[in-house]
DNA sequence: ATTATGCTGTGGTCTGACCACATGGCCTGA
DNA sequence: TCAGGCCATGTGGTCAGACCACAGCATAAT
């Protein structure tokens, strides 16, 4: 056998190195960019799309369901207009289940998910601020201040509802700057951590203290923001978030860039965060569950 | 009828309301927050797991495929150590894909991607710079620099190379400060609007006259770092960046909140960006392709 | 000792078959 | 004519089984 088999089978199949599914996303992405699909747009059936890319239904389903978790569609079963893949675009779901795996995989630090929460609220803050003194009728704050104003139902607020109702009052501020992406990315950092925040709780001295002083915090965290007052609301957003988190000891030191041992993080119980736990406090579906 | 039946089929099949992938995957991450699956570990046969969790091996795939997507897993075929799922958790390339399709489907607008560019770059340079005052021995920006220096092999580097290791140097500086959350952001903020950037080149006035000033941008910045003056280097990169973007008529007025007409944007030909073009530069592997 | 060979287990893919479900038209009866 | 119920239809959700390509490894042949 000293002769090679020159028969080249180039011509017979240009193998595409792509696997199946990927070539489905593309195709969407394609579809996205070019403006061929926009978002409340039905996607063709998994069917159809299999058959039309030439690729096995399964694959297909891989590629949506990708789609699915990282909210840029909803699928229903059933006929009808409500039926199928729908573009949705939504963002924050998808950002929780990608940090919040990330941090149970350990490939994100807690303590940085905190410290990145704390650059992104003072920017939120300074820009809220600013659009304050920007416009003379004043920014309209109402939408945060509601939530606000349901922490202050003292003793018929639990400590979880508390701290969901706290979330959401921050990611109200992120969404009233207008900035989808630092909402979507301060709902995902807040989610990715909520087991630890609530794992906390039991570490503070006094929980009726300390939820008191959240509350003041909050409307003094407003008034400066209403105030237009951007340096003192960043100074206070900070003190907000640091000091609940050195109290709950999560935080060894706020500023120590060098990393530590991670026995101060809480040992998480088993399936305490799963992926499809959506409370009613997000106004966003997580994962999308039954 | 009007009995009702009050057989209660309780007792038949408590239906499970997860679907079937959201099972694995909820058993995964279950596995990941107890430490029973650390980076570096094997995941369980597609097989095996499907018959454990008795589900299909097809639900089992379609977790798999989220997994691989946001990052956490590598899958290899064949056998030995290296095949098989394993565990990497690296966010930079879900992140990358997450937002990129966001954009694609409109759910991120490309001016807030910009501005909250701005808000990280910032933290980065910040925190750089204090870690410079803090240690006697000096920061070691030195991976930084080296992809400066790289820049500056004038005429030999391509616009878009030059624009790739551009978006090299700005990583670098947000692994240096060592926020592998900040980091990752940065990478997919620079990722899903790596298509605009290319796409607003041909607007300069004179692509050498703007390399030459983004080059002597970028040591400004290593500079002000190195002297500790987190003031002055948030100063710079603002400039630098937001520069660069009126420069090519990316955002007409920088801090403007209003939403405008979207005229301005580019019209991205089909394919141009898609999921699988990790170039050279980015360290982390986006999505996984062949 | 070295090389060749085939076995084995892995992910990748496709096909076909069901199921549950929601819709909407049709048909029946009032 | 109208109201109600019924069923055909098309959707996603799931599973089982069958291949394939591939990488490693044990074994056999040289």
């Amino acid at each position: 056998m000293t002769a090679i088999d020159t028969r080249a089978p180039a011509s017979v199949a240009p193998v595409d190195p792509r696997r199946a599914w990927q070539v489905v996303l593309q195709h969407i992405e394609a579809d996205l960019l070019a403006g061929r699909l926009v978002p409340g747009d039905h996607l063709p059936a998994e069917r159809t799309l299999a058959s039309e890319l030439g690729v096995g239904r399964s694959s297909v389903r891989e590629a949506l369901r990708v789609l699915e978790v990282l909210g840029l569609i909803r699928t229903q079963t059933g006929s009808g207009p409500q039926s199928g893949a729908i573009i949705v675009a939504r963002p924050s779901g998808g950002m929780s289940s990608l940090m919040r795996l990330q941090v149970a995989a350990q490939g994100f630090d807690v303590r940085d998910v905190v410290k990145t929460r704390l650059v992104l609220e003072a920017a939120v803050v300074t820009e809220l601020a600013e659009a304050s003194v920007a416009r003379i009728d004043g920014l309209d704050l109402g939408p945060a201040v509601e939530l606000l104003d349901a922490m202050d139902a003292d003793g018929r607020v639990s400590e979880a509802e508390f701290l969901a109702l706290d979330a959401a009052f921050h990611l109200a501020l992120a969404e009233l700057s207008g900035n989808a992406v630092i909402a979507s990315m301060m709902a995902g950092l807040r989610n990715s951590i909520e087991s630890y925040v609530l794992a906390g709780v039991p570490n503070l001295p006094s929980w009726p203290e300390t939820s008191g002083r959240l509350r003041h915090e909050h409307r003094d965290i407003v008034d400066a923001i209403e105030k237009g007052d951007a340096e003192l609301a960043r100074g206070r957003v900070r003190a907000h978030i640091t000091g609940y988190y050195t109290e709950t000891n999560f935080i060894s030191a706020p500023t120590d860039p060098l990393r530590q041992a991670q026995g101060t993080l809480p040992e998480l119980v088993e399936g305490n965060r799963s992926l499809s736990s959506s409370k009613g406090t997000e106004p966003d579906r997580g994962l999308p569950h039954g």
